[in-house]
DNA sequence: CAAACGATTTTCT
DNA sequence: GAAAATCGTTTGG
């Protein structure tokens, strides 16, 4: 799995990019599941108006932000959704990189049984509220150290060709102002499970 | 202590 | 295409 070096670099956004094809896997009540991450999203920390530690607001909520780089920041949306971001960068730096979709690989069965669904559809793990559900992360996750044994990410040596990673800008923080249209979103050029939400 | 609000998804019209 | 669902966090009184 990628050590704890990959997480502690002071780029989020290539960090953002490096994560595009490596494996998300999970290991929670008792059932494994892994999915190829195929889009992403950059927060940039203090300075950047969309992300929960603009300005070096701390809470309650957004403390796991400033932990040392590699660990995981779940928090609850609209009442309903578990979103999953990866913490980066050194201690007190509030970076993180929220994971918006991903490819389902192992343990479908589990993750379409948690999701209630029957068949296989690219709805399955496309955005980020479903992904969490299907892979079984929650609120309860949060904090927790992305190299040990519930939740980790795996290089398994898949290559993307820069040209096939596509930028655009960020998706539902219209809130943040001039900081909405920078280009931290990137996904996997014609990749169905790339969330269908608008924002090119 | 009360009220508003999402880094969204699903369902209904 | 529009609106509901639904609750912890944050902000204001």
């Amino acid at each position: 799995m990628l050590n704890e070096q990959f997480y502690i670099q002071d780029n989020v956004v290539q960090i953002a990019q490096d994560l595009l094809g490596k494996i998300l896997v999970t290991n929670i009540d008792g059932q494994t599941t892994s999915s190829m991450i195929v889009e992403t999203e950059a927060y940039a920390g203090v300075n950047d108006k969309a992300s929960h530690a603009y300005n070096g607001r701390r809470t309650k909520r957004t403390e796991t932000m400033y932990a040392k780089g590699g660990v995981a920041y779940v928090y609850l949306c609209y009442g309903i959704h578990h979103l999953f971001n990866i913490v980066t960068n050194i201690a007190n730096v509030p970076h993180a990189i929220l994971i918006r979709g991903a490819e389902p690989i192992d343990g479908i069965d589990i993750m379409m049984k948690r999701r209630g669904v029957s068949t296989l559809k690219n709805t399955l793990t496309a955005g980020p509220g479903s992904l969490s559900k299907a892979m079984g992360i929650n609120t309860n996750h949060t904090g927790l150290p992305l190299y040990g044994s519930d939740i980790f990410i795996e290089d398994r040596g898949i290559v993307i060709r820069p040209e096939d990673i596509i930028k655009g800008t960020r998706v539902g923080v219209a809130y943040a102002k001039q900081d909405a249209l920078l280009p931290y979103r990137f996904w996997l050029n014609d990749n169905k499970y790339v969330s269908k939400a608008k924002g090119l």
